[in-house]
This record gives C-alpha cells, structure tokens and sequence, in this order.
DNA sequence: ATCACAGGATAACACTGTTAGAAAATATAC
DNA sequence: GTATATTTTCTAACAGTGTTATCCTGTGAT
C-alpha cells in the first residue's frame, strides 16, 4: 500500500511550501514581515503545523534557508568553475557567479549572512562558505606560496566579493526600478575590474 | 529664571540615556533584545515616555544612533588622516581606523550597515559614507586619471574594508575569548596587506 | 460499529510596538 | 497659601509576534 508514501509525499510538500512561502514574503516584504502566522496563512494551514516541520520553530526555519542557501551557492561557484580554462579567469567567473546569485536570490543572501533584518543564530558561515568558495580557493592555492598565505588571500577575496554585495544591498535602491538596474550592470563591471586588480596584486606580492 | 533651561538640560539627559540604554541592551545581548519596553526599564520609565524624544517610535531611534555613528566613524577617519605624510600610508591608516571603530563601537556599526538582525529603513547610508570616506576619496583622488575611476576605485576601497569587516561579523566568535582576540589582531594584519594591495594594483593599473 | 490514533485547530501565554486616556506632579494666578 | 491651569508621566488597551497545551475531528484498523 502506497499510504505511508502518500503521506511521506505529502509532508515534503508541505515542508517545501513552508520554505517557499517564507521566501516569498521576504521576497515581497523584507525578512521583518516573515512571521510564523503569516507563512501559514499561505499555506492555509495553522500556525503549530509549521512546528510539526521544524520543531525548534522559527530559528530552525531561517537555518534551513541558510543551508540551502549555501548548497545551491555551492552549485553555483562549481559550475561556474569550468566555463574558462585559465585559473584567472576561472576566479572572475566564480567572483561573478557568486554576484548573481546574490542578485538572483537576495533573500537567501541576506539569511546567509544576517543582512537587512535577519537573525540566524548559527555559528558555521565561516566552514559553509569555505566548503561553497572551495573552488576559489583552489586557484588561489596555485597563486601563493604557504597555506598561511593561502588562508590570508582567500579572506581577502572573500571580502571583496562580499563586501561589493553586502555595500550594494546596503544602498536599497527602489527594486526594479531603471537606475537600480543600471546601477547593478556598472557594480558588475566594478567587480569585474575589481576580481582583476585582486589577481593581479596577489601574482605581484606572491613574486610572479 | 532657570526652569526653562532645566527642563531643556533634564530632557537632553533622559534623550541621551535612552540611547545609552539601547546601545547597552545590543551590546549586552544583541540588537534583537533591544525594545521599547526594555529601555523604558533601564531609563526607569514607563515606555510612553520614549515617544516623546522619538515621536516616530523604534525605526527613528535607531535612526539617530546611524547618523551618530556615521558622524563619529567620519572623525575617526579625519582624525587617522593626519597620522602620516605620504598618502599611502594615510589611506592604510584611514581603513584602520575604520576597522577599529567597528571593534569599539560593533553595536553602531550593526546598526550603519543592518547587520546581525537589525533594520533601520533609511535611504542614505551611501551619502553618510561619501560624507565620511572622504578623507579616503581625497587620497584616491591622486591616484586616479578621471570621475568615473575615482567612483570605481573608492567604492572598491569601501568593499575591501567593510567586507572585512562584516565577514569578521558574521563568524560571530564568542566575544571576549582568547581565541577571539587573535584572530581579530590576525585579521588586522589581513586588513593592513590587503589595503597595500589593493594600493598596489590602483597604481599598477592607473599606469603607475 | 467501535476504538485508537494521528493531523490539525483553538486558545492561551508572554512578549513586541504603539497610542488614547487617566492620573499625578508641577507651574501659574490670585 | 489656595485654586486653577498646564505639563509630565503612567496605566491600560490594541494588534501583532513566537510558542505550546489542549481539544477536536476524521481516518484506519478491528
């Protein structure tokens, strides 16, 4: 009897959707408007079903997203990855991979790191984003000379792609209007330029 | 008669505790734990009171500890400008001294960049850190051939700082351990060298 | 048809920001 | 000094939050 299947189905659907609904009022309202009542409100169900989901309750809910969110970054920098052959170029496009993604999904950003609003308690962004920018420090492995070097260059490049997102996120301009956009093509050819002033200082200072 | 200016000088004293407090309560248990209701115990008043220095409520008190961090992070910078002679050495200086001010004072730099849960709706945080970086613009200045290189370098500049800065954040280390106090002296050092490449590759670029 | 049980809902608790209205304390006028 | 006016402060309420104990209801098995 498929009963039991049904059910398991059934639960992951209802799971799905509370991390979907959730999403979508940040998405709409900011990470402020996501409340427990409100996401049941759209699933149609009442609020303790959500516990039923994530038993620690709201908390658990956001470092779900986290994760997830730190998975599909992950997916994202790898597969960016093999789209050049030389290891420079390689890192400009992981720099700019993880750029877009930031633009693509800007709630799951700021949950990663506690931006606009948001609060998770949990104490491993730094071990989830050296296993997501893994690739990153691969090539960085190649361009220096000591693991020490190594740590100290791939914080530094974690910083500057981080910070260009984080300063942009900072500003707030009205979403989807025309000079956002604008604003965010010239932010990319900045980072761009930036990935590239980076490589090329650390090839400097490294004596190559 | 002096009534007057006692009620003027009661009122500046009771504005200026219930800043105090809620600084106090973010740095003691974080921005989360900050409400109306907590300060109104601390300044031993009821919480009504609170609106009348803050008729807008929450969002325009946090807003006034923005601007006020904004304006004693700007006399830092202007402060550490005048440490050194050359321009290089005043630009390391300068991005020093703003990593320290988010070491003193990490509660108000949350509250400049919405970091860690809190949320300030304010559209000028930008203007606020062209006001206070100019100091850094000044140096950049000389160091670039044209407006747009400038804009392009200086915010590559702020990305660089504040991405150290919000990544150290968000490792969220318990606060005051040993363990901690290294790697804030370790990540200083990081900050030092990256700023002196990042000099390196704006002259190398700029064609010396 | 009865019983057991799981899924889901209601209602409550202690919080939050905010505001209207009552009370208390102070200043002014006589 | 007493009475009035004004300003300051508090109490209590409203709607919303996260969370949980309790109750109900409908399904599955006997």
């Amino acid at each position: 009897m498929g009963i039991v299947e049904r059910k398991i189905r059934h639960n992951k659907a209802v799971r799905d959707s509370i991390l979907q609904a959730a999403r979508r009022i940040a998405t709409e309202d900011g990470w402020r408007a996501v409340s427990i009542r409100k996401i049941a409100k759209h699933i149609e169900y009442s609020p303790p079903v959500i516990y039923q989901h994530f038993p620690a309750g709201k908390g658990q809910l956001l470092q779900t997203l986290q994760d997830d969110g730190f998975e599909l970054l992950r997916k994202r920098i790898e597969k960016a990855q093999h789209t050049a052959f030389e290891r420079e170029l390689q890192l400009v496009n992981i720099s700019l991979a993880y750029w877009k993604f930031s633009l693509e999904y800007p709630e799951l950003y700021q949950v990663m790191f506690n931006l606009e609003g948001v609060f998770v308690d949990s104490k491993n962004t730094t071990a989830q984003l050296k296993r997501a920018g893994k690739p990153a420090m691969d090539i960085l492995f190649h361009m220096t000379s000591s693991p020490k070097e190594l740590e100290e260059v791939f914080f530094n490049w974690w910083a500057v792609v981080h910070g260009y997102i984080s300063v942009t996120m900072a500003q707030q301009l009205p979403l989807g209007s025309p000079k956002e956009r604008d604003d965010k093509e010239q932010k990319e050819a900045f980072l761009r330029r930036a990935i590239s002033r980076f490589i090329t200082s650390v090839k400097f200072i490294s004596g190559r």
